[in-house]
DNA sequence: ACCCGAATTTAGGCGAAACTAAAAATTTGT
DNA sequence: ACAAATTTTTAGTTTCGCCTAAATTCGGGT
């Protein structure tokens, strides 16, 4: 694509390109992390880019008041920034839905192309995506989807590894979303909304003992740490 | 996106960019017009850019063996030019559809929305998306939509203007689909598959009464160059 | 055959978003 | 507190696809 081109087209209303947009995305998704100010190295490696290119495009969004950002001191979303990455996030995850239940796709394999369809520009595609799939509050993952307003479903959700001997839950998602780790819990049976108890943590290696579908089986500590359990 | 990024990411199998992906598309639409090589302006006009882009394109497009380009002669597409640029109407097909019969979109809204979508990168995804939606044959203006091997239904279809007075046959689609003419059928209540008998050419202005419904109506001679008919 | 006008290409530039290398600012460790 | 290490920014290039202006080439008419 020439991104000019693309650019020209449709920016003259108001317009993000499509390089911008995944930067705010990432910002967003870092910003939750560290408290204060999104810096320059962490962006460059999500975005698999180079430091000196993040302080151009933070340079560029800043001016386009997306971001705040002053020199040294990182970027943190603008109310405008924050809006635009939360229109995109809410596209991407109806998207996914729509790959998983209309189109057969396995939870693993939806990532990269609800990536591409995140930027499809049409509020009315968007909200008719959003009424023919009935308006779903979680992606596949167990990710909360922004409604049209952009209000997220609050993420009553806590790590696997958090919870304590005896407590029960059911399982509501994971933080890492690889493929590696999804299709892991498709052979351990691990299923969004199934119940778990825990029946026993272990201090040495973190690794956790839980009861799903009657059966007791064992969570290392990595991959308790990646597991959302909505606690009942 | 970055350009470049997206050509980093995706290019490494074999790739295209959006821009070039445009440019095949309008090329394989100009070239059942002009019998040889589509010419310079023609295409600048269409990409709505000036000839000396377009030239510049045909030089990268040859370099890429998707055009026989030789200068002042015009372009033609290669083999594997084609077979690109009938994936993308493909894809561009099959998503006018998604949007009509899925989301109720009205067939003069789709164009734009089909032009971004028609660029996603999936396989899987297009062999998907065309299961969910029955393999149809036809998009939502009548146009043919290619398989998976990239052979189309065959254009048995003639233009309502070259019917002769007797003829019989049924509305089959649109040359020009712009917004106006399709909300202009739809006020006549001219939809695919209704039954058109010819009563009358008119040849000092070429005007046309057909019967459709069992009413009579008046077809102006623009119009009738404009509406495909497959003659029962 | 030649000239004129139209079509096309060349040459030189620009903006986006990346890169490398080098400079500057900040943070850390003792 | 201050030098060393790290982080971030600046400066200068590159590629893509566009642009304008200027040069070619083609093709039709006399």
């Amino acid at each position: 694509m020439n991104i000019n081109l693309y650019v020209r087209i449709l920016n003259p209303i108001f317009m993000t390109t499509l390089s911008e947009e995944n930067y705010l995305k990432a910002i967003f998704h870092l910003e939750r992390k560290s408290k204060d100010g999104v810096n320059t190295n962490a962006l460059a490696e999500k975005m698999e880019t180079k430091p000196s290119s993040v302080t151009d495009m933070l340079k560029k969004l800043a001016e386009k008041k997306l971001v705040d950002y002053k020199k040294y001191q990182g970027a943190k979303l603008s109310k405008k920034g924050r809006i635009t990455a939360v229109e995109i996030i809410r596209k991407h995850r109806l998207w996914e839905v729509f790959l998983v239940e209309k189109l057969d796709f396995a939870w693993d394999e939806v990532h990269d192309i609800a990536e591409q369809l995140e930027h499809v520009r049409s509020r009315k595609l968007t909200a008719e995506l959003d009424r023919f799939l009935n308006y779903p509050k979680r992606d596949p993952h167990g990710d909360p989807i922004p409604d049209a307003d952009g209000n997220f479903d609050l993420n009553n959700r806590i790590l696997l590894s958090e919870l304590e001997e005896g407590d029960t839950g059911t399982f509501a998602g994971v933080k890492d979303s690889s493929s590696e780790f999804l299709k892991y819990l498709d052979k351990q049976n691990i299923t969004l909304e199934k119940e778990i108890h825990i029946l026993e943590k272990e201090s040495f290696d973190h690794s956790i003992k839980i009861k799903i579908d009657g059966k007791t089986k064992h969570i290392s500590g990595l991959a308790a740490n990646n597991l959302y359990i909505k606690i009942s």
